[in-house]
DNA sequence: TGTCCACAGGAAATACGGGGGT
DNA sequence: ACCCCCGTATTTCCTGTGGACA
């Protein structure tokens, strides 16, 4: 009887595997690792199931004008990440490049992301390259010279040059520099009919720019709104379909998803991690996607996020973070004062060997903290004892904890390498 | 009502490192 | 080798500021 047993078990367990099998292709649920045409079929898709419909209705009606021999203005456009700004531009663009091949327009369009934040040299540099008109440099040539590298290599086309500019904001110093460039110099000394696509993901980006250059996009604006529930929905059930063997999912588990991800900022990038975290839970525990998984895997998606933000920051802003956690524990208040903080602070970087620096750099990494929601602080003023920072860490216990040894190991680990 | 705390946060100055041209 | 250019990180200096307290 017990070898009947047995076998029934190990029977069970192998069929219990054979039905655990959930992910069908792990590319699909990761857009790091899609391939270039497996994207271009998703997008298909999605552009296929009417998802941002209107915004590709607008770029044509904006671009129709270079049938009829038109020059139409530059476009600036707009939507928080993961709103398919991008992608919706780059589709476009690469159709109406094959319709004006059809119809004989000279057209040229180039994509120049500027997603790593560089000051204004570099995102000239980084035109160059993408033009062809210069070597990668890391400083010492002028922006003068590097304006000229690329006025003369565009010397000769005579087409349409669309410049599809990705996250304009990204421009740290000199910004208005580098549009000023493009805007009011570069189409006087180039044959070609430029038209500008800048893309940027704050919605208040226009306003911190300069009238002169502003006045050029007067009216030429194209918004992305964030993906409602319902989007996310059909971006999802794409996903699921490529990505995930039939019925590997409970009821109710794309419109979970879709919800949790619409609530926090309609980007359909989290949308999909969050679907492929919860696969992988799923299929370690060999059951199908429930909601209870998809809990689990948004607060593991959370976790991840800040340990890697952590490990890879500044050893500064590491520290300014422990100082605060080691602060809070000590204190028997719920929140501290940046005096505080900043006391604590010092005692680390004693302890620790690190370099300590002003309160003034320390009030920036507070800063930095905040935005960066490891932190949360605001600004109190407590009458005759002065006005402070109240800075209190809204995160569960077990978190914090693992925050703290993230930045220990890895404050640790650079120590034993310096010496 | 004025004072004054304990900071916030902007601006400019300084230090530093590293690359290019000649 | 020398000088110039540029970007980043910090420091230094400075001007606010909300409200408890006298």
């Amino acid at each position: 009887m017990p070898a009947e047993n047995c076998k029934r078990k190990i029977v069970r367990q192998i069929q219990h595997m054979a039905q655990s099998r959930i992910i069908k292709n792990p590319r699909f649920l990761d857009d790091e690792q899609l391939l270039n045409s497996e994207q271009q079929n998703v997008l298909e898709e999605i552009f296929n199931a009417n998802v941002r419909d209107v915004e590709i209705k607008e770029l044509s009606s904006h671009f129709a004008g270079i049938f009829r021999g038109n020059h139409p203005y530059h476009l600036a456009i707009w939507g928080k990440t993961g709103t398919g700004k991008t992608l919706s531009v780059a589709y476009f663009l690469n159709i109406l490049s094959s319709l004006c091949t059809d119809k004989n327009i000279p057209l040229l369009h180039k994509h120049l992301d500027l997603t790593n934040r560089g000051p204004c040299f570099r995102a000239l540099n980084d035109l160059a390259c993408l033009l062809d008109a210069s070597k990668r440099y890391e400083r010492g040539i002028s922006h003068e010279e590097m304006m000229r590298n690329i006025e003369r290599k565009l010397s000769d086309f005579k087409g349409y040059l669309i410049l599809f500019i990705d996250e304009v904001d990204n421009i740290s110093h000199d910004r208005d520099i580098f549009l000023a460039f493009l805007i009011r110099r570069l189409p006087q000394r180039i044959p070609s009919k430029l038209i500008l696509i800048l893309v940027s993901n704050k919605l208040s980006w226009p306003d911190q720019l300069d009238p002169r250059i502003k006045s050029f996009f007067k009216n030429q604006e194209l918004v992305f709104k964030p993906y409602d529930a319902l989007d996310l929905q059909k971006i999802l059930s794409i996903r699921i379909e490529k990505a995930l063997y039939k019925n590997s999912t409970e009821q109710g588990v794309i419109e979970k998803i879709a919800a949790i991800a619409s609530r926090d900022h309609g980007d359909a990038r989290k949308a999909v991690s969050l679907l492929g975290k919860s696969a992988y839970l799923a299929e370690k525990a060999g059951s199908k996607i429930t909601l209870n998984i998809i809990d689990k895997a948004s607060s593991e998606l959370e976790t991840d996020r800040y340990l890697t933000l952590l490990r890879t920051a500044p050893q500064q802003f590491q520290a300014a973070m422990a100082a605060v956690i080691e602060a809070s524990k000590k204190t028997k208040k719920n929140f501290i004062g940046s005096g505080e903080a900043y006391d604590s602070y010092k005692h680390f970087c004693n302890r620790v060997g690190l370099r300590m620096l002003t309160d003034r750099v320390f009030g920036d990494l507070l800063a930095e903290l905040d935005l960066a929601c490891l932190i949360h602080s605001r600004i109190v003023s407590r009458g005759r004892y002065g006005r402070s920072r109240e800075i209190r860490i809204d995160m569960p216990y077990e978190l914090i904890q693992n925050i703290y040894n993230t930045i220990a190991e890895s404050l640790g680990i650079q120590a034993k390498e310096e010496n």
